[in-house]
DNA sequence: GTAACTGCAAAATATTTGCATCCTT
DNA sequence: AAGGATGCAAATATTTTGCAGTTAC
């Protein structure tokens, strides 16, 4: 998938610039979601504080990546599965928090089960956090 | 549960004061959760920002609420079950978010399905959030 | 060449900290 | 009376916006 990411930006009609290639190539190798600040740390000073902001949003909107509901709510986004496309999410998959380390793992392949809800409520989305240690801390 | 809010309060063994009186019997009376936004508003001017950041966080700290792992990563906080204390909390149960009223519900009576991780993690901790329609607004 | 993207400056917002004063016990 | 809680001011951090200059196509 490295050598995919001008295919990934031209797909979703996005020029193909520095910052947007350098950002979504972190993504790509990461294996786990990345916060604002990981982005500015493992960018140096390449990049504004303030374009990396509009990447991240942008690559939001065209479903490239999404944010991940946070038990301590800080902001943090991961790659989208390829389902994904602008504006039609499937981000139903289980997301995992290290206690330890820190890392965020997306679990694409633990389905999520099916939660029983109070009658009159309708789901469109499900979204399960995990904590505890990862694979590389227990 | 009106009337045990002063006992809540000694029971965690905190001072009575008004801020922490009106705030928890704000969450007592809340049918979901709040963000600092709407405790603001609720009290209007009475309290200084900084005290309801500072009760917030006593609270958290106590196991009174707890905040809630949200989507759109806004900081939303909520009563605690009875089982919660300090330090310790069991706040396995289901949360949903409306889309349209954007209200939080906390679903006491929804338990969480368990979910396979893979092998290596170990969960401490499992959030669900549910969005979609709240019985009100489908 | 044109529309889109970036960097810089600055505004708006959110959160934290220090300290003097006031309130609860 | 003593310790903790609050209010105010200010420091920090985070995010958004406007605009002029630059780049991709």
């Amino acid at each position: 998938m490295l050598h995919g990411i001008n295919e990934t930006l031209k797909r979703n009609q996005l020029s193909i610039t520095d910052s947007r290639k350098k950002i979504l190539e972190l993504f790509v190798r990461a294996s786990g979601a990345l916060a604002h600040a990981d982005i500015e740390n493992q960018s140096g000073t390449e990049f504004d504080r303030v374009t990396i902001y509009r990447t991240l949003q942008t690559f939001v909107e065209k479903g490239i990546i999404h944010t991940i509901p946070t038990a301590d709510n800080s902001v943090r986004y991961a790659l989208c599965k390829d389902a994904c496309t602008e504006g039609h999410h499937h981000d139903d998959h289980v997301h995992f928090m290290c206690d330890d380390c820190g890392k965020t793992y997306c679990l694409d392949h633990v389905t999520v089960p099916a939660v029983a809800l109070p009658k009159g409520f309708q789901a469109t989305q499900t979204d399960v956090i995990v904590s505890g240690k990862c694979m590389n801390c227990a």
